[in-house]
DNA sequence: GCGAGATAGTTGAGCGTTCAACTGAACTGT
DNA sequence: ACAGTTCAGTTGAACGCTCAACTATCTCGC
């Protein structure tokens, strides 16, 4: 496919092709996403009939003041689409883990409110899910590569967030 | 949530708890790898009109020798369900990238081959596709990122791989 | 204080993935 | 040689996500 550069520079296209060692590491972290995005919600699935997508909303609103979080920023904060955190905060309505409130500052906004009965389905997942985590990740790559990671995670973050206003 | 140990020692229910440091690293681990699709589907799709999901299945007949795969190699290197990827290749076949061919060797067989359309249009995406890689994670984290990034997918890999038989 | 535009959130259609059930071919043991 | 089981792949229904269109509220300039 590629023209096997040695070097990274841009070709006569302004094409910056990916060395074989990043060709190489991109496939595998690839790889890696998507076996360990399948373990957990396995994991996930069988221990306590939650998707980790649901998980993940609703920790996000267990941790915040109040258990409760504005659409608009828990959608921010799990990357969600508006749309696709309105469908999915109505499932979590209808399951009985999260309740819609009105936001009184503002009469457009709503709050995804969890409930104690959300919260406590959180709390029964959660053990699971960490020692899960902590088996197929933090372990295996100890201590330098958890460094590592938190390094390149925010190292992409932060060139994701700061481009094109 | 958590019981915000200090130490990453099981507790009395056998729970590995994830310390701070790690919560964080966890956290920020998922954004990127949302964020980091997200951006790519974008410039794939709006460059190529083609999805990441679909690119990658592409690249991967590419590179097999005759441009094609059994669908079940396809499956597995993909990450897919046997049923994801039927589905995958029956798009796949009605836009013309790919076609599903007979195995001699064994009656069960489908090969899925990648057609001269197929290859083209790959080709088309490559480009586009290394640069925004190489802009928005192997040029930010480096060469240092790079070999860290291939240790620990290697590492989570084979840990995931050599598990339950 | 009012109209234009921006912002918050919802909705429904369309499409991709999952899950379970299915077909047909290939081994396995007796 | 044939019954049971495993294996390769497909199918259709259900469900989740995306996209574009929509409602309702807020903000700003005049």
């Amino acid at each position: 496919m590629s023209p096997n550069s040695k070097v990274n520079q841009p070709d006569v296209t302004g094409t910056r092709w990916l060395d074989v060692d990043q060709q190489r590491v991109w496939r595998n972290y690839i790889a890696m996403v998507r076996m360990l995005e399948e373990a957990l919600e396995r994991q996930m699935q069988a221990d306590s009939g939650l998707s980790m997508n649901d998980y993940v909303l609703l920790m996000q609103l267990s941790e915040a003041p109040g258990r409760r979080l504005r659409m608009s920023e828990l959608a921010a904060d799990s990357v969600y689409s508006r749309s696709r955190l309105s469908h999915a905060v109505s499932r979590l309505e209808d399951a009985g883990w999260v309740q819609r409130t009105e936001c009184p500052d503002d009469g457009r906004g709503t709050f995804a409110q969890l409930t104690d009965t959300g919260f406590a389905v959180l709390a029964a997942a959660a053990p699971g899910h960490a020692t899960t985590v902590h088996d197929l990740l933090f372990a295996p790559i100890g201590a330098d590569g958890c460094t590592a990671l938190g390094f390149i995670s925010d190292t992409v973050l932060a060139t994701l967030a700061n481009r094109q206003p």
